[in-house]
DNA sequence: CTGAAAGCGCTTACAG
DNA sequence: CTGAAAGCGCTTACAG
C-alpha cells in the first residue's frame, strides 16, 4: 500500500480539461478567481481522480480517547463511533489515555499522522481532558462528561440522567415497592448525582420520600454493589428494591443475593443503569435504564461536523433520552419478611 | 493540526551539514552510494528534524478488523492491540467488518489514509478474511482464526486450545467429579473442536470417558448455555459439572440454575472459557480457562514487524498458553441427587 | 563517493 | 478570469 496515490497528475487533468495547469491548481485550492463554469467542470474531473478541495482534504481519521477499554460501557462507545464514522468513510483511531505516558504517546502519534476530530470519553480525568483540549484546535467533543458541562467551554453529549433515575423509581413504585434503596455512584460524578436526584424527586413526589438510611454511595463496579447490598440486607428491615448507579453495581447486588441463597426479584428487585450488552447475561437478566451509548458516540461524531452534510457542527451540547428496559430482575415486593 | 510538517527543509539541513542537497536526499532514501561517515552524520540530523528513512516511513497506523464489538471478548482484543501499538507510537484504527458494505467502506478509507499493517480477528468469515488478504500486500496477521491455520498461507496467533480443555477437565476430576458434561461450541469452529477434544482426551486418560449424552454443542452465547443446561438438568441423572465453550455460555448455565432455584457450585460446577473481564461479575464469580486475549493481540501486533526492533516479523504462527483461573463456580460434587 | 544540473509535481504572483 | 512564468521542495541520472 502506498501513500494516497492519485491516478493522474494535475498536468494530465489540465490537458484532459483543455485548460492550464494553473487554473486546475486554483480550483483544487478553492481560489476565488475562477469562472463558475470552469470551476464546476474541473472540480468534477478532480473529484473523479481522487483529489478533494483543500478545505475538505482531511486525514480521514478521528481519534477516540478513552480511560480504559475493559468495561462493556467503553466497548459500546467504540462500537458506536466506528459505525457512525464508517458511514462517512472516516476511520476511528482508538487510544487509551489512562496514564501520562499514554497522553504523550498519543500526542506524538497525532503529530505524525494528523487527525480531523477528537472524541473524549468523559470518564477521563478533567485534567487529561484539559490537556487534550489545550494542545489542539481540532474539533473536539466530550462524551458523557463527569462534570456538569459548561457549553461555553467544551462541547458535549450526554443523556437525560435525572429522567433516567425517575424512570427507575416510577417502575418500582408501580410494582408497589415502598422501601427502595439508592446506590448512587461517586458523589463527584455529575451524571451519578443527577440520576440519584431523579430517584429522590420521584419518590418524594409519589409521597414515599427516600429513607436516609437507604441512600448509599459506591464506586461503579460489582464489588461496591456487593458490599452495599450486603450491608442493606443485614438491616433489621431491609429495602425491597435497589436502584444501582450502573450495571456493574447491579451485578454485584445479584452476587450478594446469591451468596445468601436469595434471588431477584423474589427477595429483592434490582435495577441497573446503562444497559450494556452483558446486562442480558445476569441471572436473572437485568432490568436497567438504557443509556443509548452507541447512539451517544454516533451523535458526538456528528457534532464534529466532518460529514458531507456538516452534521451537527453548530450544536454545543446534546442530550439523548434514557429509557427503561424491563427484564427479570424486578417484580412486586414480597409482603413481610422473607424466610432465609 | 496540519499534515506532518518538518521543521526544516532538506535544503536547510544540507546547509547545516555543509553538504549538498543531493546527498541529503540520498541518505533519506537509503541509497547505497553515500560514505558511511556522511550517512551517519546526515541521518542523525534528519531524524532530529522529524524525517525518517523512506523504508521506515510508515503511516503510523495499523488496522484492527473485527466482526462485532459488543462482546467483551472483542473489547479485550482492541485493548491489547492499542496498548502494544501505543508503545511504538503507532495508532490503531478499529473497524467492524460485519457486512459487505463495511468492507467497501474500509477499503476506501485505507486507500485514502494508508495503513502499515492489518490485524484480522478470526471470528470474521473466512470469505471476508480472504477478501482482505487478496487486496493488500501490507503485513497481515489473523488473531484466533476460526479454521486450523495454514501457516504457508496466512500468519496467525492462537492459544493452546487443546491444553485449555484438558486443564478444565483435570480441575473437575480433582474435585471428584465423574459425571462431567461438555458444552462444545459450533463444530465448524476449529478452536472449539480443539478445546472439546482436550476435555475428551483428559477424561478418557483418567479412566472416566465422556458419556456421549453429555457431549453437546451450542452457539457461543448465554442463550445456548441456558438452553443446553436446562436440557441436561432435566436428565434422570444429570451431570455434576459443565464445561462451557466460552464465558457467555457459562453465564447462560448460571441463568438456568437460578431459574430452578439451584446454584453453582452446590448443585452444579460451571467452567467458562476466555476469562473476559465480566467473568468476575457473575454470581458466583466464574471459574474459567483464561485466554490471554490482550496478550494475543499484542503478539499479533509484534508479528507485523513494525517496531524499531523488528518484533516477531519472521514468525508465521504463534501460540500462547491458556491457564486455569479458579473462582467460585466450581467445587466438589454433591453426593447423590440434590433436593429441589 | 560527491554534487551540479535537469526534472517532476505542484503553487502562486502577476501580466494581460 | 486565464495562463505563462518563476519558484519551491524534492528526486535522480550522470559527470567527475
Amino acid at each position: 500500500m502506498d501513500r494516497p496515490s492519485h491516478s493522474k497528475t494535475l498536468t494530465e487533468i489540465a490537458a484532459e480539461a483543455d485548460i492550464s495547469l494553473s487554473t486546475v491548481s486554483k480550483v483544487l485550492n478553492g481560489r476565488g478567481d475562477v469562472a463558475a463554469e470552469t470551476r464546476q467542470r474541473v472540480s468534477g474531473l478532480l473529484r473523479r481522480h481522487g483529489y478533494r478541495p483543500a478545505a475538505q482534504r482531511g486525514f480521514g481519521v478521528i481519534d477516540l480517547l478513552i480511560g480504559e477499554l475493559h468495561s462493556p460501557w467503553a466497548a459500546e462507545l467504540v462500537s458506536g463511533s466506528v459505525k457512525a464514522a464508517g458511514r462517512d468513510g472516516m476511520s476511528v483511531v482508538v487510544s487509551t489515555l489512562g496514564s501520562g505516558r499514554e497522553l504523550a504517546e498519543w500526542r506524538r502519534a497525532t503529530n505524525n499522522r494528523g487527525t480531523d476530530g477528537v472524541l473524549i470519553v468523559g470518564n477521563l480525568s478533567r485534567e487529561t481532558i484539559l490537556h487534550v483540549l489545550a494542545g489542539t484546535n481540532t474539533p473536539t467533543v466530550v462524551i458523557d462528561p463527569n462534570e456538569e458541562p459548561d457549553a461555553s467551554f467544551l462541547r458535549s453529549v450526554g443523556t437525560t440522567n435525572h429522567q433516567g433515575g425517575a424512570l427507575a423509581a416510577r417502575h418500582l413504585l408501580e410494582f408497589g415497592h415502598r422501601r427502595i434503596a439508592v446506590l448512587a455512584g461517586p458523589s463527584d460524578v455529575w451524571a451519578c448525582r443527577a440520576r440519584a436526584d431523579g430517584v429522590v424527586t420521584e419518590l418524594a413526589q409519589a409521597g414515599f420520600p427516600l429513607d436516609r438510611r437507604f441512600h448509599r454511595h459506591g464506586e461503579l463496579n460489582p464489588a461496591a454493589g456487593r458490599r452495599v447490598a450486603a450491608e442493606l440486607l443485614s438491616e433489621p428491615d431491609p429495602p425491597t428494591a435497589i436502584i444501582a448507579a450502573n450495571d456493574g453495581q447491579a451485578f454485584g447486588v445479584l452476587q450478594a443475593l446469591t451468596e445468601r441463597g436469595l434471588r431477584a426479584p423474589d427477595h429483592l428487585s434490582v435495577i441497573g443503569y446503562d444497559d450494556v450488552p452483558v446486562a442480558t447475561w445476569s441471572a436473572p437478566p437485568l432490568t436497567t435504564v438504557r443509556q443509548p451509548l452507541a447512539a451517544m458516540a454516533g451523535a458526538a461524531y456528528r457534532m464534529l461536523g466532518l460529514g458531507a452534510d456538516g452534521g451537527f457542527g453548530e450544536v454545543r451540547h446534546l442530550e439523548i433520552a434514557a429509557s427503561l428496559v424491563v427484564r427479570d430482575s424486578t417484580g412486586p415486593p414480597r409482603l413481610g419478611r422473607w424466610e432465609t
